[in-house]
DNA sequence: CTTTGCCTATCTGGTGATAGGTAGGTCCTA
DNA sequence: TAGGACCTACCTATCACCAGATAGGCAAAG
């Protein structure tokens, strides 16, 4: 019946630490992040993402029941760990420069990694064309990253030179990443990234 | 026979100034940049842009033989209009100021004119989705943007300096156009394109 | 005895692409 | 000035897939 369609099946986010298990889920949710990074949202299909794992597409919606879900899931995912990654290397870093710093190879880390552009730059440019779940999931993103930046900038500045210098920040790391993506030239962001820094 | 289809058909781009004809061919291509802009690549169907003008998709083949053909042929107007516009805007300007100054009110102009990203923003996150003649053109455009604004740096710049502070002008204004159209927010793009100019 | 994690089978609709046709126009030659 | 050759700008019809999504089943585990 429609009940078992109704509810909602891995709510929990599996936000424990130790956490081991790769079940189907995570590795389904890997690979379409990869797809996404590399060729957009419309890269990914259920039918790819079963083949990858070898079930059925059928399969893939057991665990996501829409793609939006799949997009939801993907971006707060990231945001997390993004996240998660940022505080532990900026954790100790006292100055506004260091702080910065930990964020630039925190997006640097996320490009080179991977080979592709941060997922929520890949689906800010295609806002329009998404779900809109996934466009603000990707929002909320953007607004967390800026008000990390804000705090982390050099105390005397007054809020709108706060705000107006994390926007440039943010804006300048994620055109960064497409430029040197498509560029295949990671120096192109280092480029960026050093101006950046050098901004105060 | 395969004469005919070896045959390229409308090779020889529109450069005239005086050009009036709004032909189905430039239609096809407004359309198509719009949606692309506003969805990515995939967001352009020869079927939706077909019924956008009230003919068939095979009528649309007729015009570029290949998807492909069409992404390169919106990429190389692109180009083209933009530099047009931007030599236009920076004609009289003689200080680095005026010039960076000319630039970031073209691509703002871009922004706000369509509601819409840079077309090679978009297809630039794209990258590894697309056509490889697709992805080469958009990598031609930043090259040439690149170019440009290391003729528009000052002179007493060494050419290192002049080159990273180019890739950080590009980056900065691709990644603020995105941002500022995901958030629906063109004030983060003015926040940014303010701290790029403030940096000389 | 229910939940989990998959399966098969199927539906609806969209995709780029091709083959082949046609009405109307231009242009060259006799 | 008439005929044929060729071009333009579409058309119809069809191909072979691929998309997301759903219904219903089934074995194993709790």
């Amino acid at each position: 019946m429609t009940l078992a369609a109704v509810k909602p099946i891995y709510w929990q986010v599996n936000t424990q630490v130790g956490d081991q298990v790769p079940d189907t889920r995570e590795i389904l949710m890997d690979t379409a992040e990869r797809s996404i990074r590399l060729g957009g949202y419309n890269a990914v299909s259920f039918r790819e993402l079963a083949d990858a794992l070898g079930i059925k597409s059928a399969s893939v919606h057991y665990y996501f029941r829409k793609k939006e879900d799949l997009g939801v899931a993907l971006v707060d995912r990231y945001s997390q760990r993004f996240f998660a990654v940022l505080e532990k290397r900026a954790d100790g870093a006292r100055t506004a420069e260091a702080l910065l710093d930990a964020y630039c190879q925190t997006y640097r880390t996320a490009l080179t990694s991977s080979d592709a552009i941060c997922l929520c730059g890949m689906l800010g440019a295609e806002t329009s064309g998404l779900p809109d779940a996934v466009s603000s999931a990707v929002r909320t993103f953007f607004r967390a990253n800026l008000e990390w930046l804000v705090d982390a900038m050099p105390k005397g500045l007054d809020p709108a030179a706060k705000t107006a210098r994390a926007s440039h920040v943010l804006a300048a790391l994620q055109g960064a990443m497409m430029l040197s993506h498509n560029m295949d030239d990671i120096s192109v962001f280092d480029a960026a990234a050093e101006v950046v820094k050098a901004g105060l």
